[in-house]
DNA sequence: TGAATTTCTTAATCTAGGTTAAGGAGAGCG
DNA sequence: CGCTCTCCTTAACCTAGATTAAGAAATTCA
């Protein structure tokens, strides 16, 4: 059930069989239909989710009332509204599945009981939000440094498989641009093989 | 020594006399003049800081050649790169006293051997850095949701001794606008408080 | 004290990317 | 087969903020 979450764990520490189950004791595993809402603006958010398969993200909605993807998480990654779940506090975003997907929710109560008996996973968690600190500081390199043309080529050469996976408009929503101007920029990319514009018609 | 380091961590995790004495021992302490770099772009950043008294910055330089700040540290704020940190390799970036500072300075690979043999910091810093993710998911929803002139006015009303300490270029720098714009922005809003521009000169 | 250096301001001009509007193309469905 | 819904594209126009250039304050230091 939890075998790759336990896998990818194993990436970080390693567990007793006992502790093992303990892990798997304290997730319960959700399905979730493409569209549907993990949590809303408003609520609590007040766990953290691992995706065993598909896709989610975490947006917000903008004051001109249009929707803001910050993050996506494939397989193997988690997703948590940080804010909220540390403050009790409702939450300013939503997290939704792109695709059907299925998660492993770790309900934030849950996971300081099972760290307190488990310690080796204070020290996986420690270990990935280290990464996730590292991956956010990157990411605000490729943010301020270059500009959106750059960062969509720089985006779809890292992950070319992500790129088909989720359509035009959430990416653009994620790089920070329109759909129109993600539009303007894959013509401009594509020219270069044997699109139109260089012969004369016929 | 490291008093206030000692007394920050136990804001999150209860430690020994004798593990507090270890923590002690794996730090150094450091001064740093104004302007004085910490790391520079193209070495490892092999460690994390600890503000004990200053101000440090975190920048790199973009294509342009123009310096762009991505975090400030205060008192009691850590400051590392952690993608260097965490690869070994060269940095991108630069980490800079913005005022005359004093840091404790933890090596990584002393880090590791510290929280070793001291679990209750694998806590500490597990509690610290679902901080920083926090704060990282709500610097997106600001960056993406506000205008920068917004993001001024917000940071000011938030950060107020702050923005008395910093000079604004790096203000500007870290908004992600340049200082004229800035300036632009502080005009208006003066305004409104007895500035000139109503009376007729004199 | 005054000269050098650093920081801040103002204003004219320019541009990356947004907005608006319209149409096209693929997918699912009855 | 055509209808509807979702998604993508093109193009004309618009705006937030950048760039450039020139001074004006404020610091620093001899």
């Amino acid at each position: 059930m939890y075998a790759a979450l336990l896998a990818h764990i194993a990436r970080y520490v390693t567990l007793t069989p006992a502790e093992a189950e303990l892990v798997a004791d304290h997730f319960t595993c959700q399905p979730v239909p493409r569209k549907a809402h993990l949590l809303e603006a408003g609520q609590p958010g007040s766990a953290s989710y691992f995706v065993l398969q598909g896709c989610l993200r975490l947006y917000f909605i903008t004051e001109k009332g249009t929707e803001q993807t910050t993050q996506f998480a494939l397989e193997n990654w988690w997703l948590a509204d940080y804010s909220s779940l540390l403050s009790g506090q409702p939450s300013r975003c939503y997290i939704q599945a792109v695709e059907p997907t299925v998660v492993a929710v770790l309900d934030y109560p849950r996971q300081e009981a099972l760290l307190a008996r488990v310690p080796a996973l204070e020290r996986y968690f420690r270990l990935l939000l280290q990464r996730v600190a590292a991956a956010n500081q990157m990411r605000w390199v490729h943010f301020y440094g270059e500009s959106l043309e750059e960062r969509y080529r720089f985006f779809s050469a890292s992950f070319p498989g992500f790129v088909q996976r989720v359509p035009q408009y959430l990416l653009a929503s994620y790089l920070g641009c329109t759909p129109e101007f993600l539009s303007k920029v894959r013509a401009k990319t594509t020219l270069g093989d044997a699109g139109p514009g260089t012969a004369a018609k016929g």
